[in-house]
RNA sequence: CGGGGUGUAGCGCAGCUGGUAGCGCGCUUGGUUUGGGACCAAGAUGCCGCAGGUUCGAAUCCUGUCACUCCGACCA
């Protein structure tokens, strides 16, 4: 007892201080560093396989529906970035200059892009001619730099990793069924991949992306009750095309302009997996990105047989999952407690008993329930036990997600749950700035979307001004 | 950009009524251990954030500065 409790005090509890956990967690579980840049962070291995798991699942469903990966540079000349009015007026004021090559002074300043719309834009006004040309499906994984004030690991720094997805149509229609289909490949990853529900919706003219005609969004519950916008999907219009000169000849020899989009999610998703899953003890990863599924603990390992039959079984899972095994001098005790805290799924424990008994133990991350297992079964029970963590924690964190969805009609209800309960707050809005603007001053809670799934009339009027509603909003206080 | 906090060994901290640096963890070596963070022994590790000043003498007092961090406003 007196151990569990100074193994506990390594990690602050998430009742007593949420943002202290989040930090003791990322650096406990050795996700991240600090580094000497101000804002920015080292990914360290364990963090940098969460997002190459990432990577590789979302790529094969960008690959799926038909898009291709280029590269951009990644500074902008000034008068690029100036051609789209809200564009540059959205970013400006967070943009990175380069003034100085070596010595000498540029006679026009390149920023470190924060996003690569103005790029895209300008390559595509070169490459697309014909109606033939279109669509282009283009996406690119990289680093963008947004020169924040505040910053915090995965869900805030300077620098951070990506993937935006541009696009160019013909059809304004064919531009909004990819934006829709790009969103739903974020929420279908993030529910089957991630085991993260997610509320898909439509962004308010304040929320929406700086250029685009419409925004849509998936958003996400941590665990405190706070939102996490998780992935966003743009639809341009022609906006841009217009801005750039972006036109094709049609069918019928009429120069067109084309209709674009852009998509993206970000390094923040592991922000999201560590404030969804996690508990005191530490990460609880979701199997599908776990970059250890299974972590391989010899009990005895000096003893006869037991590291030969370790490394047997090691070997023998490795053919199907991401297995490794822990053989180093540090007690078992060390090691159960460790790879609780970096989230291992599932704990394999084999000992002289077990050899004995042709068995393994095996225990889940998630319940820390404990079975025995055959050891000739592995093949098969190692995967479904996999599969039965990831729908546990899905089903767990929709449950939260749930307990955690407030109805509001009035603006005391609002205030009261905002300030005692957070979470999402389903509450009418009559589609006035105003009203937002307003609620977001008095509350600190801003629109998260107006959702797709969930269109009930919870009243009739605006939640704050009274007069006639137009639609239902989820509000709430968002990092 | 406003408000707090912290800079001393790899990490966490003590030392701050001035006298030249210590504890815990970790690390190295050897041995005993090993089914929920083992034990013994012997070691190694410091521009006390940086720059001035006061003083015979500064981790300690004064001034400035930088960095990190947390909370707000802005944003993925």
């Amino acid at each position: 007892m007196a151990q569990d409790k100074k193994f506990v005090e390594e990690i602050t509890p998430m009742d007593q201080d949420f943002t202290q956990w989040y930090t003791d967690v990322i650096k406990k579980a050795e996700l991240v560093d600090y580094s000497s840049v101000r804002g920015c962070m080292v990914i360290k291995p364990y963090g940098y396989a969460i997002w190459e798991n990432i990577q590789k699942e979302l790529d094969y469903r960008f690959k799926q529906t038909g898009h291709e990966n280029v590269y951009m540079p990644m500074f902008i000349p000034e008068s690029l970035l100036q051609k789209e009015k809200d564009h540059v007026e959205g970013f400006a004021p967070e943009v990175a200059w380069v003034t100085h090559g070596g010595s000498e002074q540029l006679t026009e300043r390149l920023c470190v892009r924060p996003t690569s719309e103005t790029l895209f834009c300008d390559h595509y006004k070169n490459c697309i001619q014909s109606y033939r040309d279109l669509p282009k499906l283009y996406n690119q994984w990289c680093s963008v730099v947004r020169w924040e004030k505040n910053t915090r690991p995965f869900l805030r720094t300077l620098e951070f990793l990506w993937q935006e997805g541009h696009t160019a149509h013909a059809t304004a229609e064919e531009a909004q069924e990819e934006t829709i289909r790009m969103l739903n490949v974020y929420a279908e990853f993030c529910e089957n991949v991630l085991a993260i529900p997610v509320v898909k919706g439509q962004k308010t003219e304040k929320e929406k992306f700086a250029g685009a005609k419409a925004t849509y969004t998936i958003e996400a519950l941590m665990h405190n009750g706070i939102t996490l916008q998780s992935g966003t999907s743009h639809n341009f219009g022609d906006g841009f095309a217009r801005a750039f000169g972006i036109q094709y000849t049609d069918k019928s020899n009429q120069l067109q302009y084309v209709h674009q989009t852009s998509w993206g999610v970000t390094t923040r998703l592991i922000g999201a997996i560590i404030m969804v899953h996690g508990d005191d003890s530490g990460l609880v990863l979701p199997p599908r990105v776990a970059p250890i599924q299974v972590i391989v603990i010899p009990i005895s390992q000096h003893k006869e047989g037991v590291l030969e039959k370790a490394s047997e079984i090691t070997a023998r899972l490795s053919g199907i999952v991401r297995a490794r095994m822990d053989d180093s001098d540090k007690t078992p005790g060390w090691k159960f407690n460790e790879y609780e805290m970096k989230g291992v799924p599932l704990r394999l424990e084999v000992g002289p008993k077990d050899i004995e008994k042709g068995q393994v133990v095996l225990v889940r991350r998630d319940t820390r329930e404990k079975v025995f297992v055959p050891m000739d079964e592995l093949e098969t029970r190692v995967p479904e036990l996999l599969d039965e963590i990831h729908k546990n924690l899905l089903e767990k964190a929709t449950r939260l997600r749930n307990e955690k969805t407030y109805t509001a009609v009035e603006m005391s209800e609002f205030r009261r749950i905002i300030e005692t309960t957070p979470g999402f707050i389903r509450a009418m809005w009559c589609g006035d700035r105003a009203c937002e603007d307003a609620i977001k001053e008095e509350t600190g809670a801003t629109s998260r979307c107006i959702p797709f799934d969930d269109n009930e009339r919870v009243s009739d009027k605006c939640v704050y001004c009274g007069k006639e509603a137009k639609t239902l909003v989820y509000w709430g206080k968002a990092y």
